[in-house]
Order: structure tokens, then sequence, then C-alpha cells
RNA sequence: GGGCGGUUAGCUCAGCUGGUUAGAGCGCCUGCCUUACAAGCAGGAGGUCCACAGUUCGAGUCUGUGACCGCCCACCA
């Protein structure tokens, strides 16, 4: 038997085959065409994977965007693009040194105790072993990336690259070093940018303390703190120059309580007269507002704690004290002595560590930054300034739209960017430093000598880049970029960039940024992708985000495992609607799933049938034209390629959900439910009659195969092969031509038709449903239409008492409203011939008589309506007027037939 | 403090530019092993579209206000 598949579809069985082949021929590999061979006609669809990090491992989230993804891309490789899916992975800075480090810490040794270089290497050592966790994941799913391609952010090349950026930047003086308050996470011990800080309301406390004035005249100033402990570093109190209240203490000094520094009072617009006392303390070293008002007055800087978050040196008693146990002891010695004038209850934002969840401590440090808001040296704008441009423009297009608004809001208040980390696995920054002459030289590669005084004593510079820093050249470095090559005159820019919301700004955002600069004399363009499509979050069944804390995180691997991908898939795609994140539910996966099993049955149906009609059937051969006189092939092609024509603009415009859900009922809807019940006579009858149908079963349903594929690629796969019997016109579905809308093949009358056709089978089967027929027990039925419909229904009358289980269709010569138990429609009127229950038949009459004449009355007062009629565009008011001829009609009869209940 | 999104059937969500009778899946009820599929088939019940006001001939859809839920951004001690 040729195309026997397995009586049960198991998904387990064969998706893993799959996903193996197609990367050991190569599908989704491509080469780069060279200038004017035919590849290179075919228009270009470009697409980076975000690079997962080597520590992760997939999540729902990733699933959902490599889903989004894979559709896309096998959906623009059938329509005949020459598509390239770009994947890699990130070396995820901090993320992958604390793994590391986590392991060291087991074995009883630490990174301190190895040395940075042996670090290094044992990190390589790791990724090489775990860094490919993630993408073995993606390659079971099926992504059909183009893995030979495949990079590491880490990887030579790509790192030269970095290198490259970070010295022009340099040079043009968009990077600069200097000693700022940054983020510090005493955790990680090191600088984390702005964005890496997440902020959390903080039930805690406001203090007001004392501070003596200089002189001994015994008056005190009162400032309010929620950081006590950062007084040890207090250089200056402020007050508003308009704050009458303490005008006369401008000129006057105050100590500092618990190590009786003497300060100055300062006058600087930043203190608030409304808030607290009116009086600020100014801590340079450890505030960013104080930094600034340290600036400005010119004050000493006095750093009280160290990377640790421990207290240090310049803290006096405190120093050796954690700077939290240091507030206690502050507050405790500033009470013994009288100096703590208040403390209430006060909520406020704290800043924690976007990975380790430690309290951020701003910290006044020598960090390495990108100004983003200044002017090259050569001019032209800054990196915002054309991040900005380019999506007001139009060139970057952001799908949901309103995310357009968030993404030019940030850019419009965006800070310079902290590039440096104390860490040690990363790209290290190509700075050099002098020991003679602290000198720093920036360059390409070790420098021989001291730029300044030429002395050969150099050091590198420690500190690592931001993760980000290389993520955010991708789009041109993973194209070989500082080389010119073709693969970025072909691929660049981008054709599209799909991600998550969580990383517009970390990631999006700055390879705007890097792009539009570094790609600025590009042909194609200079942005690094022209769409943007942002998705939703992944949340659990009760709209909870998934966290490992809560326990609630569903493992993609594992729901696959359990259902199969293409239904996983399915679930996802078919919830991605925009704006509202996705609340993942095994119900819906589960009904999916039940989706592929139809798919895999209606497949075992049509083989089934091919072997039963023998020699000389067909599913591959042309359909007889004549064919294409049976009204339910016009319909179910018409159908066809109407669904292919919804399909192929949902993806066009991201639904997701929408071309789901037009192929689901597409398939289970037209073709299963009906197309193939109404064949099914012809099916099992003479060989002829049964090729011929099988012919045009074939064609339809090897159509839907390929119109499914880039949802459900495993099961579409394996089905299509089967229909080839190892004879495929070409090594994969994948690689066919996606349906597309034939206007031609369009066929509204014949929808039509169908339409009347199932109307009365379906009232038939109501019919007999209430009047409890018994199921096998075939009833005659009586009818009346107008002629056109009655010509309709006696072409059709074979159809009509298999599926309506009718036995004895004729006609009456007049109106069945009069007769018991009758159906009326505006197209048709029938009964059957069996017993009626009056009371059940009042009771259902009565109610269809009410809705039919509260919508005559809606209808009515419209078109009573002079501002209606004339205001209301034409096909609408004539709708109305039809509908109301034939609601007049209907209510008509259906008031005879309660008559004739008596 | 600024901005954004949501509120439609018991549950999860669609409903594209306002237009004739508001849809789907799951769940529920009834009946069926009908020569692919019980992961199935047939039929059915179930909705004051958060509230109020407004625009309009016409509002689930547009505007405003409010309520509730959620998210993002933010250097006021």
């Amino acid at each position: 038997m040729p195309h026997e598949l397995p009586k049960t579809y198991d998904p387990g069985a064969i998706e893993p085959r799959w996903a193996e082949y197609w990367i050991r021929e190569n599908l989704f590999a491509v080469k780069t065409p060279q200038p004017g061979s035919a590849e290179a006609k075919k228009p270009v669809f470009s697409l980076l994977l975000p690079p997962p990090n080597v520590t992760g491992r997939l999540h729902m989230g990733h699933m959902l965007n490599q889903t989004e993804m894979d559709i896309i891309m096998r959906w623009r490789r059938m329509r005949g693009f020459l598509t390239l899916w770009l994947p890699g992975t990130d070396h995820a800075g901090i993320a992958t040194q604390m793994m590391v480090e986590r392991q060291l810490a087991s074995e009883g040794t630490s990174r301190q105790k190895l040395g940075r270089e042996a670090f290094v290497r044992r990190v390589w050592c790791w990724k090489k072993q775990y860094g490919s966790a993630i993408t073995d994941q993606m390659k079971r799913l099926g992504a059909s990336v183009d893995w030979t391609r495949e990079y590491f952010t880490m990887d030579e090349d790509l790192s030269r690259a970095v290198t490259e950026v970070f010295v022009r930047l340099y040079e043009e003086g968009l990077i600069y070093r200097g000693k700022y308050i940054v983020n510090w996470c005493p955790r990680c011990m090191t600088a984390i940018s702005d964005l890496e800080v997440v902020h959390e309301d903080y039930a805690g406390k406001l203090y007001q303390i004392r501070y003596p004035v200089s002189g001994g005249s015994g008056e005190f100033l009162t400032v309010a703190t929620t950081r006590p402990e950062t007084m040890l570093g207090d250089t200056a109190i402020a007050v508003n120059p308009k704050d009458r209240r303490y005008s006369n203490l401008l000129k006057q000094k105050v100590i500092v309580p618990l190590i009786e520094r003497q300060i100055p009072i300062v006058a600087d617009d930043f203190a608030d007269p409304q808030f607290g006392t009116g009086a600020v303390k100014v801590t340079p070293a450890h505030d960013p507002n104080d930094f600034q008002i340290g600036l400005r007055h010119n004050l000493e800087q006095v750093n009280v704690m160290d990377e640790q978050g421990m207290m240090n040196e310049n803290a006096g008693a405190y120093a050796g004290h954690d700077r939290f146990e240091a507030r206690e002891m502050v507050l405790r010695d500033l009470q013994k002595q009288g100096l703590l004038a208040g403390a209430k209850d006060y909520t406020y934002a704290i800043g924690k560590c976007d990975r380790c969840r430690t309290i951020v401590e701003p910290r006044l440090s020598t960090q390495w930054f990108v100004a983003v808001n200044k002017q090259p040296k050569a001019g032209g704008p800054s990196l915002a300034a054309v991040a900005t441009k380019v999506v007001q423009d139009g060139e970057i297009r952001i799908t949901p739209e309103n995310f357009r608004t968030v993404y030019l809001n940030w850019m419009e208040n965006i800070y310079d960017w902290c590039i440096s980390r104390q860490l040690w696995w990363g790209h290290r920054i190509p700075a050099w430093h002098c020991l003679d002459c602290n000198e720093i030289t920036v360059a390409r590669s070790t420098p021989a000598q001291c730029l300044k005084c030429g002395s050969g004593k150099l050091e590198q510079e420690q500190d690592v880049l931001d993760t980000w820093f290389s993520s955010a050249l991708l789009p041109f470095t993973s194209l070989g970029w500082p080389e010119t090559t073709r693969d970025q005159e072909v691929f660049y820019p981008t054709s599209l960039l799909i991600t998550g919301f969580d990383i517009l700004f970390f990631w999006v955002a700055r390879m705007v940024m890097m792009g539009c600069h570094f790609m600025a004399d590009h042909a194609q363009g200079i942005v690094p992708f022209r769409e943007v499509y942002i998705h939703a979050l992944v949340r659990d069944a009760e709209r909870q985000k998934m966290s490992k804390v809560k326990g609630n995180v569903i493992d993609p691997i594992e729901v696959t495992e359990k259902y199969g991908t293409d239904a996983v898939r399915f679930t996802l795609a078919s919830m991605a609607s925009p704006g509202t994140d996705i609340a993942f539910s095994e119900d819906r996966t589960e009904g999916y799933r039940a989706f592929a099993n139809k798919i895999w049955n209606a497949a075992r149906f049509v083989f089934m049938n091919l072997d039963r009609a023998g020699q000389g059937a067909s599913l591959t051969e042309r359909a007889p034209e004549s064919e294409l006189q049976r009204l339910e092939n016009r319909w179910i092609l018409s159908r066809f390629h109407r669904v292919a024509g919804e399909v192929n603009q949902d993806l066009a415009n991201y639904r997701f959900d929408e071309a789901a859900n037009a192929v689901y009922k597409f398939f289970w809807g037209d073709f299963c439910d009906w197309y193939v019940e109404i064949i099914k006579p012809r099916l099992a009858g003479p060989a002829e009659e049964a090729r011929g149908a099988l012919a045009f079963l074939g064609v339809v349903f090897e159509g839907a195969l390929r119109l499914l594929s880039p949802f459900m690629p495993f099961i579409t796969e394996e089905i299509w092969h089967a229909i080839y019997e190892g004879k495929p016109p070409s090594k994969s579905i994948a690689l066919t031509a996606y349906p597309e809308l034939d206007a031609g093949r369009l066929n509204d009358a014949a929808e039509q038709d169908m339409t009347i056709l199932q109307d009365l089978i379906i009232s038939i089967r109501n019919m007999r449903a209430e009047m409890k027929i018994e199921p096998k027990r075939k009833a005659p039925a009586r009818m009346f239409a107008g002629a056109q419909v009655r010509r309709l229904i006696e072409e059709n009358r074979g159809m009509i008492e298999r599926l309506a289980s009718v036995e004895g269709l004729e006609f009456a010569s007049q109106s069945l409203a009069n007769t018991r138990g009758a159906r009326v429609t505006a197209n048709f009127e029938v009964c059957i011939v069996y017993e009626v229950d009056v009371a059940a038949e009042r009771e259902r009459l009565t109610k269809e008589l009410k809705k039919l004449e509260n919508e005559l009355a809606n209808h009515q007062r419209q078109l009573a309506n002079e501002q209606f009629l004339s205001k209301a565009p034409a096909h609408v008011v004539d709708g109305i007027r039809k509908r109301v001829a034939e609601l007049e009609v209907l209510i008509q009869k259906i008031r005879a037939a309660l008559d004739n209940l008596g």
C-alpha cells in the first residue's frame, strides 16, 4: 500500500525526523547570489534572529517569537523571495559570567583565584559545552534558519568589528571616558546602564536630620533624606535661592553630624521649598542630582562606599559595615545625639539590578559612555537624531503602531549610554593606559607606545563592553562588516525584525542608532531593518507573568512533546493578536492538536480512497476540466482562493491570528465538514467517477497542505511527501509555491448556491433533532421554493438527501406556511413529514416571530427616517429594504404557521 | 509625576475604514461508534458589548468623563 500513514497521529514520531532532515539537507541555507545571476533577480527578504543568550533555555517567549518569524520566513520563501534568516547566539556578559562564577564557587574556587586569563578560558569551555542548548532546542522546533551562517557575538570577526566600531566612535568624539555617577550593582560589582535598572516601589522612611549650624549658635538646619548613611559623604546643604526661610543662612556653614565635617550651605534651584524642610543634603558621590549640584558649586566628592556597598575609610567609624547596616547605625547614633528630628513612612521608588535584584547604588566612578546626543566631530546629526528621523520619516515602520510613539518618546529623553562593565567576560575595551603619563590610547590593536609620551609601558583597559553594544551592531556585522561584502549589498537593510517590547530600547533602538551611523553610505538604505513587528508577552493561563519564582513557567519543549510542535505553534499563532498579551492555555493547544489530528485523518481518508480506486487514480495529475462543472468543486475552489487571499493579506499585516483562523476554518469547516462529505458517494462509486473526484480532491488537498505549511510545517511535510510516494517534485513542501488568490477562480454564485444548500441541510437536521427522529431513520421531506432555488435543489438532491438523512424529497406546489412544523426562510420552505410536537413547535415559532418582529421594527423605524434615507449610502438602504420585504413575508408565514397549530 | 493598553458568552479571546441578524475555541446540554477522525459527527443553550454623557440617520466600533485591571517610562531629597 503506497500511501499508508500510521493510524494514529503521533507528532513525536514524525517531527524529529523532519527537523533533522531540514538541517541535513541544508534546505534553508542561502547562497549569496552573484550580481546578474537568476537568484539575484529574486526579491530579497532577510531577517536577523534576535540572538538568544548562550546561558538561555528556551521559554515560551522565544517560541512565540520563533513561531512568528518562522511563519513569515516560510511564507516569504514560498512566495518566491530569496530568504535569509540569520541565526546566532549572544555571549551575554553578566549572565554567563555569573553562571560560571557559581560553578566555580561550588568547586570551592573563584574567578579572583583563577585570574582573568584562566577565567575567560574557563568561560569559553563552558560556552562550548552548554552554549548551544538553546539553538539545539530551536533545531528541534524546526526553525527554518540558515544554520550554515550561525555566528557567536564573540567570534573573531565579530569581535574585530566591535573594536572597529569602538575606535571609530571614539575618533568621532562619540565615545568618552569620565567620572560620573552611574548605576552600580554591589553584587555584580559592575556599572550597569539606566535600562538595566528596574524601579520598584519601596515602603521606606523619610528621615529628618538636624545639622548644627557652625559657630555654636545652637541653631540647626534640618534636612530630609531616605538614605541617611550617605550623609557621611555630604559636602553641602542646598536650599532654594528663593526660599526666604533660609536666606540668612546662606553665608554660613553647618557641621555634618557623626563625622563632624564642616560644609557650606549653597543656593540651588534643585531644592524644592515644598518638599520636606526645603533643605536638601548634597552628596555628590552618591546621588546623580547631588552630583550635578556639586558640579555647579564646585563641591568636593566624597565617596563613602566601596564596590561591594560596604562603607569605606571615608565613613569614619562606620567603615567596614554594609550600607544598610550602616544606615541603622547612623540612625541610632543620631538618635542618641538628639539629631534625628523625625522619621515618617514614605514610599518611593528604588532601583534594583535587573539581573540580580540587588538594590542599585548610584556610584561615582570612571566609565566609558556613548554620547548619543552629540554631533560627531566631523559634523552631522547625533546618533539619536538620526534614529529619531528614520522612524519619523517612516523609513522604519513599527507595528503595532503605538510602539512608534513609545520609541520616539524614549529617543527624545535619551541619556548617554554607559557601555563599560567591570567584568571579565566580554569584548575588552580597545584602550590602553600609559603607566607613565596616564594618557589613553584607543587603537585597533595593541599600540607599541603611548601616543603622548612614547612610553612602552602600556596596559589595556580592564573593562569590557556592555553586551548590548555588540548586539547593536549585528544587522551589519553579521553580514561581514567592516569588510565590504556582497552579503551587505544583498541583505542589508534587513527586511524585518520581530521581537518583544521588552528589548525595544535595549536592542531595537540601539541597532537603529548604530546601523544608521555605520551604514550611512549604504546604497540600499541606512536603516538596519525596514520593519519592526513587536509581539506580545506570553503569560500563563491566569495571565500571570511566567517566572521561575512563581513556578508557573511553561516549558515549550514539554508542551511540544505532549501535543506536538505543530499544535503549539498553531496555538501561539492563533492567539497572537496585536496589543494583548497571550494567556497561554493548554486547552487551546489540545484543540489544535485535534486540528492536526483532523488533517492527519483527512490525509488517511484521501489515501484510502486513492488505493481503493486502484490503477489510474492519481492525486497529482490535473483534474479533468469536466470536474469544474460540479457545484461543490467550483465552490471549494472559490473558497480556497478566497482564503489564500485572506491569509496572504493577514500575514503581510502580521495578523497571525486571523491567518491561522482562516486556514483552520477552511480546512475543518469547508474542506472536511462539507466538501469531503459531499464527494464521498462519488469516491465510493464507479471507477471513472472516483478517479475524477479524486483528482480534484487531490488538487484541493495538496493546495490546502501548502496553505497550512508555514503554520504546521511538520505534519504538512509528512503528508505532502506521502502524496508523492517518495518522488516529490521538490525536496520539501517548504520549497513549493504558496497558494495565491486567483480572482478567476472566485465564484460568488457557487458560494451563494452552496450557502443555500448548507442552510437547507442544517434546517432539516435541526428539525430532525427537535422532533427527536431516530438518527438511523430517514424521513421524507417536502419543499417549496422559487424556480431557481428549486432547480438548484433538484440538481443536488442526492447531496441533500444524504447529508440531511432525508428519503424522498418532493416539491409542493404551494407555500408550506400552513404546514405544521415547516421551516421558512427567504430561499425555501421545508418540512419533515413526521409527527409534530405541537407545544415545542409553538414555542419555537413564537420565539422566532419575536426576533423577526424586533428586527422588522428596527428597520422600519430607520426607513421612516428622512435623514437616514438621504444620508445613508444607497447599498445600505437597499439592503434594508430588501430585508424588510423578506421579513414581512417570513413574519406572515410564521403567523400563519402559529395559527395553524391551533 | 508622564505615557500606553485592556474591560464583548461560564473561561480565553476575535470583531480590520461606524451600516442589515455581535463571532470563534474551550466548557456546558441533547443525540450519535454515519464505510478518515470519539483528539470525532450532528444539533442546542448562553451576550443590558464596564458606566454615563456626546457626535451621527445609525455606535461594540468615534469623542469626552469616570470606575476597575494591567503595563511602560521617570535623577525630586
